[in-house]
DNA sequence: CGGCGTATTTGCGCTGGCGCAAACACCGAG
DNA sequence: CTCGGTGTTTGCGCCAGCGCAAATACGCCG
């Protein structure tokens, strides 16, 4: 029997905001707490969608693979944020792969949970429903830049996303707080890796950003936001 | 004071599915039924989101358009389908514009009946789970299309959805059921109506396809399979 | 500290598909 | 029937960005 899980781990989240504290008991006696190390798979696209899961710490890149091998990186998972909710969605698989950007702590419940709190719970019904719907929002923007954009435009406001998400304020910048390769910034953007390092290189170059190893950090977020904004074509 | 409606318009619908008859009545007593001919908006991008909808007969053409006044039609809504739940996702404005394809039949309820329904039936949350769920999974497939995908094959597979969700058998092939340009066709497939028209002249050509004013028929959806799923690149 | 595997950078040539522009077809109105 | 508007086709030239390939750079492990 694994120590009871403290309340306050879940108590500030959004999926259970006002919720009693018994609730959040309840909540908590259902859960399995779990531990993964960096680059570990959480669950695996196609895979039997059995169990939906929080990211209590750490960071989670979603990964999609088409029927051809080509990868694509819907999102990344950040702290306090629910995912795998494959169920909420009426799928009996997962529609993508999760993998842990770097160690991750995650709560995991069964399906039957889901049932369970959406009917006992009226706030996290709802709050799941914005969920969904904030990232649907987001694909729908993504294939916006994607029509419309040049590949420049689309890193810029890539990155600038990432920052915002999940930057960490370092000297000299605010970088992107996870582990993060051009083939990475690639696979969000519909590129290739090569055309993601060219223009990392031109930016940093011209002052705007500084690149290393898996790494980026935005030295000049006003003029990434220029670039990310100018129209190139009409 | 309108004409009650029928039970029948609603029954057989996925969002309201098993309910009784008497709550079918509930949930017609607070719908407006409302006509809309053709190209008239329903809603526009930005308006406050007072009330959402169900498509009772025709085509609904869904429309984003970017600050820079690039368009993309991110899907079409058939018979049967909820659209404008704005709601749901706890959006107060509409995140698209929906305009009648042809002349179309719509009930709409205030917002209100969004949380009646919501806790009075719970097959009502569960479909619309799926509902947004499906969107989102479309989206993503969208997404992953024009990552890996040559514009050849994106227009093949859009077409080839297209017809199968709104497709009608006439003499020599299956065509779509409604108006759709070119025009329209590029900004579901992130291109422009140049390219879209070159490809379904050449395709006509090869006699997969027949084209016309506003208006596609495959007349061999296999062979327009082939040449969606011939993948060029590696 | 040296070696190795992985990540990144960069050059070069090619081409898919876009922009521009003009010519057509089709449909509805009068 | 003719006219005007809207949708479609097609030619031509160009260039952003990809594919290929090779040279580095970095960080980890022993």
């Amino acid at each position: 029997m694994p120590p009871p899980l403290d309340r306050s781990l879940i108590a500030g989240l959004p999926a259970f905001e006002s919720l009693s504290g018994e609730d959040l008991d309840r909540v908590l006696a259902l859960a399995r707490s779990l531990h993964y190390s960096k680059e570990a798979e959480i669950f695996s696209q196609e895979e039997e969608a059995n169990s939906f899961f929080l990211l209590l710490s750490g960071h989670v890149r979603v990964v999609q693979t088409s029927a051809e091998g080509h990868q694509v990186i819907p999102r990344y998972i950040n702290e306090g944020e629910l995912f795998g909710i494959a169920v909420a969605m009426g799928r009996t698989t997962y529609p993508a792969t999760a993998v842990a950007a770097v160690d991750c702590v995650a709560l995991s419940w069964p399906n039957s949970a889901w049932t369970e709190f959406q009917s006992r719970f009226p706030s996290f019904g709802a709050s799941t429903y914005r969920t969904i719907g904030s990232r649907l929002q987001d694909t729908q923007t993504r294939v916006m830049e994607m029509s419309s954009e040049q590949v420049e435009q689309r890193i810029a406001h890539t990155i600038l996303r990432l920052v915002k998400q999940s930057g960490r304020k370092t000297e000299g910048g605010i970088e992107i707080d996870f582990p993060i390769t051009r083939q990475d910034i690639a696979e969000m953007t519909g590129t290739t890796l090569h055309t993601v390092s060219r223009f990392l290189s031109s930016w940093e170059n011209e002052g705007l950003v500084r690149g290393g190893r898996q790494k980026v950090t935005v030295t000049d977020p006003h003029g990434l936001m220029l670039i990310a904004e100018s129209r190139r074509g009409k």
